[in-house]
DNA sequence: GTCTATAGGCTGATAGAC
DNA sequence: GTCTATCAGCCTATAGAC
């Protein structure tokens, strides 16, 4: 059983060549030289080179939606620590993912297909911040936020060393009296 | 004295559109267009597409190399401090070139002009990590560098507002029983 | 499902006139 | 210093044979 199915092989390597060289600096040919077929190939199995992008991120997109359902049945007393863990969990177990939505963000952003994403991180920070209103309260869930992406996407150690690392930071941060 | 020098012209479009569209998604093009002259103006001024990014980027690595300077000659007990907030500092002042930096790096940093910039955030790193060789300290280094640049970019929020923010946060997450 | 061939357009960069 | 014209190469995507 060593047939690998055409489409999933295309999957694993663009994947691996988004995330290397970034969507843009990833061509057709690059993806189909590596795979061992053409770019028609490519083609027949997803409509456009976009579609090779949204079907990698899709699975940690779903990810996030259930993560900031969960979030909405969460008390106030609760939320910060629910918040932090589900999402220092989430890019961990999607750091490829997670390296690939933060390098085409930018320029998707402003697209409408990538526009719902806003009110999920939108949630995220909420919860980050305990559900407060206060500026600084905000501007902190946003630094770590970005911060806890930006580990998961250039740290090179794994899930097991990092996740209490973060965890600890994350805490210290976003909830008074707790260090 | 209305007149403004070409270069001066190209430097501050390809900053707005670089910004907006990223590097990869800005053309030689899209630049001589909005400053109203052709492509062989713009590489008569800079001898290639990089020639522009560098020279829009280069106050701001100016201004690390200085503060990393600064900081050898801080002493053990003040380092995290003089770290956090000289490096928030720096974000603040250059949020455009902080901006350019991030969206190339994943490219151009394994190239050797940019590998001189590892050893810069190297150093602020072990700034932010109060000089701990403890692993955790440095995840909690790195959260608050990633996440202090990911404000400094995406947020609209003004430097006044901003500055004491972050510095209570990365205070809170890196200096222990300081909150 | 996979191929070859190619369309049609954009890219960074150069040549040479003014 | 700035222009027009152009190059060679790359890009995504399509047409049509097998």
């Amino acid at each position: 059983m060593v047939r690998i199915r055409t489409r999933d092989e295309i999957l694993r390597v663009a994947a691996e060549l988004f995330t290397r060289y970034g969507f843009k600096g990833t061509s057709l040919h690059d993806i189909a030289a590596e795979v061992g077929c053409s770019k028609a190939t490519l083609l027949y199995h997803f409509a456009h080179k976009d579609a090779i992008l949204l079907a990698l991120v899709e699975p940690a997109r779903q990810s996030l939606i259930d993560l900031v359902a969960r979030l909405a049945g969460v008390d106030d007393k609760g939320i910060r620590v629910a918040a932090i863990e589900g999402f220092i969990d989430l890019v961990l177990r999607y750091r490829r993912e997670v390296t690939l939505i933060y390098d085409v963000t930018p320029q998707f952003m402003q697209e409408p297909r990538f526009a719902a994403m806003r009110e999920l991180t939108d949630a995220l920070r909420a919860g980050f911040a305990g559900r407060s209103s206060d500026p600084a309260d905000q501007i902190a869930a946003d630094v770590l936020l970005g911060g806890i992406a930006s580990v998961a996407i250039d740290d090179k150690r794994d899930e097991v060393e990092l996740r209490p690392a973060l965890i600890a930071v994350a805490r210290r941060a976003l909830i008074p009296g707790k260090d």
